[in-house]
DNA sequence: TTATATACATACACGAATGTTTGTATAGTT
DNA sequence: AACTATACAAACATTCGTGTATGTATATAA
């Protein structure tokens, strides 16, 4: 029976979505068919080729479902006026945590992205790598500056090289606890280690030339 | 012609490996045939079959190959006494971003490793996970509990999320300068990236009992 | 010196995944 | 009510990579 209804065609692409996720967490995105994802959703590869062109289409769909809370996340409180620079750093850092802990979507997405996909010119993950990093992390930097000019940093804090300690440790815990969910437990733990980053960068942080 | 004596033999087999690295790198490990490695390395397939099983094999090769002078280290630090906990953890920490950055087979398969591969149960990238990882964590908990018994860090530190906080942040800080290593200079800044995080610790340490 | 194991190259057979084409039932449209 | 576009399913052909089997030249051993 074909199903023929706006809803119930939203309703396979959303099940497509669902079951590539699934599938390419326990597979590895190279390594598992599109009938696989297909037959996961209770479908066949005629809906994949249907709603996607192709496998890397279907991905790149995947990643953006998955992504675009983030960045919303991020232009809301970059978009409002901040009065306390760290503070607001360690709200969207927190808020990382929870999502990538809790969210069992966004964990399977992170760990696809981190652990289940292989980076390369013609898969361009690197499209929403280039784009909305690169965004991301210019914004941070403007946080970091405005914690310079309020004084809680000194004036030659290199903040580009504060923006990649910060970056690089939270992508590194997201990254090292998806490997084994059970060595520790990073929902509960997250605020403290983001405290412990925060409180090196303010006692010694980065200065520029070097 | 056919090569015949020990020398060339080995030569061989170094050149496939130097192949696969190079291959690797640029189109990913799923996505390179094994003759793409062959003729990168001057050979056909069947040179590549005749010292490996297949391509698991051959990329398990690849890491041992990268991965052992690490754990060389890593045993050297560990046997010999240490008087300064946090210095020895900064000096194993510093020289691994030095390899990671300077020796150009440590970055090619650090890059294969973080953003080239794809981490299943089938590739059992696992193998040297569990085994050497765990093993080297356990290690520097060690350290960091008699960082504790020297009192530079409190009683009640949590050195199991200590180690999570150090190691994440190194794999981290790798992991994302690998992804544009023109980003910022990680080998110069290094050492006052690690500076941050260890000063954090130490002024901020992680509590058992949350 | 002959024999054998080595170190590959070459050729072959097979399966598997892909992209495409065709079929088809139904929801809208007129 | 007839028609058309939609939303898939099913069947097809083709390519591509793998594993293996075979060939072969040389080093080494006997």
């Amino acid at each position: 029976m074909v199903r023929k209804t706006k809803e119930d065609t939203q309703q396979t692409y959303d099940a497509l979505l669902d079951a590539a996720e699934l599938v390419f967490c326990e597979k590895g995105v190279s390594n598992t068919t599109l009938n696989d994802v297909a037959s996961a959703a209770g479908m066949t590869r005629g809906a994949i080729y249907w709603h996607f062109k192709d496998k890397k289409e279907l991905f790149h769909a995947l990643c953006d479902r998955a992504f675009l809370p983030i960045e919303i996340l991020l232009n809301e409180i970059t978009s409002t006026p901040i009065e306390d620079p760290m503070a607001a750093i360690r709200r969207l850092y927190v808020h990382f945590i929870q999502q990538a802990t809790g969210n069992p979507r966004q964990t399977k997405v992170f760990d696809i992205v981190f652990h289940r996909c292989e980076k390369t010119a013609e898969m361009e993950n690197f499209v929403e790598e280039r784009e909305g990093k690169r965004e991301c992390l210019n914004k941070v930097q403007e946080i970091f500056e405005l914690a310079v000019k309020q004084g809680v940093l000194p004036a030659d804090t290199d903040t580009w090289i504060a923006v990649q300690i910060t970056h690089s440790f939270l992508i590194g815990l997201v990254h090292e606890w998806l490997i084994d969910t059970n060595a520790y437990d990073l929902s509960a733990h997250g605020e403290a280690m983001i405290d412990v980053m925060l409180a090196g960068l303010v006692v010694k942080p980065p200065r520029k030339r070097a």
